[in-house]
Parts: structure tokens; sequence; C-alpha cells
DNA sequence: AAGTAATCTAATCACCGTTTAGATTACTAC
DNA sequence: GTAGTAATCTAAACGGTGATTAGATTACTT
């Protein structure tokens, strides 16, 4: 009948906390995240987080901000390998759904708790800096760039989107009807 | 002093608790909305509204239907007066916008807390039914055809929601510019 | 008028987000 | 090393929340 000794310093318990959010959004949804939760899973106080979030509503932005990386890196990597403008473009939508089927709570999570700080810099948001250096090499200018990059975004945005939650969400765990029905939807984008 | 007669019989309580459900969510977002909350709006105890709805996700997921079914009729009404099949497209697409950039909570809720009955008839969803039937007149035939109401509607829904949550946030309360954007975004499908 | 179903209240439970005071540990400068 | 300070965590508490239960009241049916 030991107690254990408490463990005044965790070592690296923001990042712990992020982990184990992370762990329990993919499993039980954003809805059922629980503070309290979080912090019996990173084996720790009901009191612990406040230290390294102010609040839940922080802890879920800061998640919101790993996830918006991960899927902006993701992104990066799948353009790499490709030789045409079109391809780099159809590899970006690809692993863009894919991310979106593969872990739908915390992409949705992405674009309900967005940070408030809206970079003055449209090329430094996360995903879209990605989007528009591809676009770009489409050689339009200006105005007709941002309408562009939007237009590609909305599309492919939109059908994750839809996919997970729309009438057509019975095809979430088909890969290949999804990817299917991807290529057949970004046919109709014009650039 | 005198104690207030229990209501026991409220009349049509779960109107009323879906009415104050609305207002509040509108007010104050869907992380804040509690039941007992909705319980005092509509002048009730806070165990009355589980007579009506079975817990707070059947409370939110009614409340997504209505709203589903609101921007159904919006989209139908939006298209009456158009004469070319062109016209109407756009005209639903701004109906579109135009819901979710007045009613961003409703328009989140919608497809966060969507039922999960899939009608096995497509054509019976709502809002995907007016688009397709729009979408139709272009003259598609089978795969084509679900394929470009896909596309149709995903461009709209992604740009509506990059619109509130995404990096274009700022844009959200500055209705032309958001109109003119729109313009520009929907000018890039190809049907 | 009696009996049954529907509707609401009151009370209760466990859980949650958050705050506070205090205990423990790490860090820094002499 | 050791004193002082900052950082980190615990323990306990507060009000609020979702949900369940038993029972009171009202409406409905025949």
């Amino acid at each position: 009948m030991s107690r254990l000794k408490p463990n005044y310093h965790h070592g690296d318990l923001r990042n712990s906390l992020l982990k184990a959010a992370i762990d329990l959004v993919e499993r039980n949804g954003i809805a059922k995240l629980s503070m309290r939760e979080v912090a019996r899973q990173a084996g720790v106080s009901p009191g612990a987080p406040y230290h390294h979030f102010k609040n839940k509503d922080a802890l879920l932005t800061a998640l919101a901000e790993v996830s918006l990386w991960t899927l902006d890196e993701l992104s990066t990597q799948a353009k790499e390998g490709c030789k045409t403008p079109q391809a780099r473009l159809e590899a970006i939508g690809v692993a863009y759904i894919r991310y979106a089927t593969d872990h739908p709570a915390l992409f949705q999570l992405m674009f309900s708790y967005a940070r408030d700080d809206v970079p003055s810099d449209l090329s430094d948001a996360p995903v879209y800096r990605v989007l528009a250096s591809v676009v770009r090499e489409f050689d339009l200018t200006g105005e007709a760039h941002i309408a562009a990059t939007m237009a590609a975004w909305s599309l492919v945005h939109g059908l994750a989107v839809l996919v997970i939650d729309g009438p057509l969400r019975h095809l979430a765990h088909q890969p290949e009807q999804v990817m299917q029905l991807a290529k057949a939807v970004t046919a109709h984008l014009r650039l």
C-alpha cells in the first residue's frame, strides 16, 4: 500500500499533454475530450495542465496549430516527387483528402479552433502557402493568383468535409472510392 | 411571495427548446451551449428537455437537421427568379455563402452534427438535391452528374468554411469583398 | 368518471473546467 | 555548498453540467 511519490517535475509535460490530447481526440472525438482525462492520461493531477495552457480552448487551439502544420508538411512532402505542376497540385489534393479521412477529428479541429492571429502575410499561413506556391507556377498575377489558390483549396477542402460529414459519408472508409471521386471532382477545376 | 404553479404541460416544449437552442447557439456558439441553459430559456426545469431529446447530441442533431432544411429552402428560393442554369447555380452559391457568413455557428453545426441516417437516395438529401437539380440542366449522365454536383458543392462549401474559419476569416464581416471573392473563385468551376 | 399515458418537477449523481494555497523540485549566484 | 528564487506539480474546493430517477400533475381515451 505504498503511495507513489508525487512527480513534481514531469520533464516535458506540455508535449505529453498535447500527445495525450491528440490520442484522445482521435479515439473519442473533439466533443468528448476533457482536460481531466488529458491530465489522467498524462499521469498528472487535474490542475497541472493549467500551468501549460490557460484553458481548454488554448489546448485545443494549440492542437489545431500542430495539426495544421502536420498537414502542411504532408502536403509539402507529397508534391516533392512530382514533375509537372498539375501532378504537384493533384498530389497535394490527394494528401489533403487522405489526412481528412485518416484523422477526421483532428481535421475538423484544425478549422474550428483556428488561432485568432491571422498571419498578415498570407504566404506564411500553413497549407495556404503550399498550395499558393504550386498555383504560382500556373503563371497568374495578383488577385487572380489568390482567387485561383482559394479555388483549388476550396474545392479540395469542401470535398474533404462533405466526404467526412456530408451525404457521402458512407464512403469515408472506402479510400479507393473516395480517391476516384476526388479525381472526378478535381477535374472540374479550371486554372 | 407566491410561488408560480408548475407548468406541467407547456404546450409545445419541443419546438420551444429548438428555438431557444438556435438562439443560444447563434449568440454564444456551439461549444457554450448547455442543456440547462436551453431549459432555463424555455422556462422549464433542467430535466424537462430529456423527455423530448434523448440527450444533448440528439438536440444538436435535430438542430442540424432544421438548419439543413432551412438552407435547402433558401437555396431553392434563390434560384427561382433566375433564367439561365448558370444564373441559378450562381444564385445558389450566393445564398449558400450568405447563410454561412450570417449564421456561422449554425452552418458549422449542420456538418458536425449531421444525422447518421444517410438517405439511400441522394436526391432526398437536403441541399444536395437542389444543387443536383440545377446541375442536371447541364446535361450530364450518371457518374459524371454526381461528380459535377459534388464539385459545385465542394467549391462553394469549401469557400464558405475557409472564409469563416480559414486564413481569410478577417473578411467574414465584409460581405461585398466575400461576394467578390466568391465570384472570382467560382469562375474556376468547369461544368 | 376511471384509468392510462404524457408531461413536467425535484432531487440526486458523477463528472467537468477552473482557481487557490501550499508542497516539492530545479535553477542561479555567490 | 547553500541561500534565495522561479518553475512545477498536488490537493482541495467551487459552481456548473449531462443525465437519471421517483413522483406529482395534467391530458386523453373509452
